[in-house]
DNA sequence: CTACTTTTATTCACATTGACAATAACCCTT
DNA sequence: AAGGGTTATTGTCAATGTGAATAAAAGTAG
């Protein structure tokens, strides 16, 4: 069957603008119940010494999928499969790179147990930050990471309402109160305990119970069930964020 | 005030693979009570005569979401703004495009009323074609645009449950079974007209009423009132779609 | 007038949700 | 063993939202 891709004789694959692409990543995880972000510093101008993404350019034979765990890994020395990985956008404002036009696949990822992290080959070092840190204006931030991070922060918040994407933070087995303060990390909102409760139980394919329980030794308090995701990756009836956050009081 | 963006010595612009980075438009449109798209036919190989998706090379000084306007406007002949404009994701596999790797960041457009498409310079024909067509395999398309059409479906039916986006597709003014109509078409799936009037006017942001009602020597039945949008984008409680759609039987 | 069409309002049964009370199951101290 | 503290889980109740069904309203056509 002819399916068309036939290479017209003559055809210059230098007649196009010069642009390289690249991806970076924002990797986001929940340590001492905040969200947190993962930034490395930039070893070298432009904006060295500024928080950056990990990223870097796109290899010739390369997916962009690839491409985003490898500068991950490599930048970072993460070697964990993230838990979820996505595109969020891409963005190519002529001079957001001041050396030459540079268009960036922005990816986020969420990893559970993200270990200590260190610096890889590119980057000087390699850290976690509150994203209330970052929102905050705390930190310099190279090209325009800034906003770039903004939208990956909508997106999680948003998507936790109708996906069962909270359990990708959390180990293999949890507990529903580890689950709701998933939640109340990436809103920075209080839920009550009794209600989330009820509704993840009865989102159908949200959760399913173990018949294991925690270990009664390490906790306070009655011994929970614990629980590990189920089949679905979209919910039909969303977990409704509440209307108002606290966020910077 | 330092912003870091130095620009280092001896930096070596193409010191980076070679990729082309195109622009691809989704444009949507509803024409006789059914979700379409708009295709252009490809006059020269690869996949010459098939049919493909509006779009072509970023200029060199030129942002992504320009790019889009303008191949949108160059291949099609459309002048219009359309009523809606966002990216949709980039797709790189490489092999995708047979002379060399080409990036394409994909966009998608909401128009209402579609003037008659004509072909532009690009490409030798435009025409719109029912989604359902386009889904049931009906028609060659080149390159990955199949499945790259096909994420522009589910995100557009997904985002009328969630936005105010179904006024896009609608005049200025319309009333609410012609906002009905537009949910009917892009999901396939019938509403109950007495549920969907109280759902949507209860909404807050999302309509107001201008006060007029439609001209009843035009249309049959009992003349409707006239809304127009407003403020909200998205809205807190969605629009939910019917369980079970009816598409292909 | 009646028949017919579409729009809009109402009603009922039922599910969902937020607020909050009550109970359960553990620990610890006395 | 009894009581207090903590967290987990279940239950109650009122308010609200939704699907299905019906009715009323406002026009045209004959």
């Amino acid at each position: 069957m002819d399916d068309g891709a036939r290479v017209p004789e003559g055809y210059d694959p230098r007649a196009f603008p010069p642009v390289a692409v690249t991806v970076d990543v924002i990797t986001f995880t929940i340590v001492d119940d905040l969200l947190q972000v993962l930034l490395v510093r930039r070893g070298q101008d432009p904006y060295k010494g500024f928080w950056a993404l990990p990223g870097g350019f796109v290899l010739a034979e390369e997916d962009l999928d690839d491409a985003a765990l490898r500068e991950l890994r490599e930048e970072t020395g993460i070697v964990a499969r993230p838990g979820h990985l996505e595109q969020l956008g891409t963005y190519g404002a002529p001079g957001r790179d001041p050396r030459m036009r540079v268009v960036t696949v922005a990816y986020w990822a969420i990893l559970a147990n993200l270990p200590k992290p260190r610096g890889g080959s590119d980057a000087s070092d390699a850290d976690l930050f509150p994203v209330v840190m970052v929102e905050a204006g705390a930190l310099q931030l190279a090209f325009d990471h800034g906003a770039i991070i903004a939208e990956a922060v909508d997106r999680v918040r948003s998507k936790l309402e109708y996906t069962t994407l909270a359990a990708r933070f959390c180990p293999p087995e949890f507990t529903i109160s580890r689950l709701r303060r998933v939640y109340e990390a990436v809103w920075n909102a209080r839920l009550d305990p009794a209600n989330f409760h009820r509704k993840v139980t009865r989102t159908p394919g949200y959760l399913r119970a173990t018949g294991a329980r925690t270990d009664p030794m390490q906790r306070e308090g009655r011994p929970a069930e614990l629980y590990r995701p189920a089949d679905a990756e979209y919910i039909t009836s969303p977990i409704s964020m509440p209307p108002k956050r606290r966020d910077r009081g």
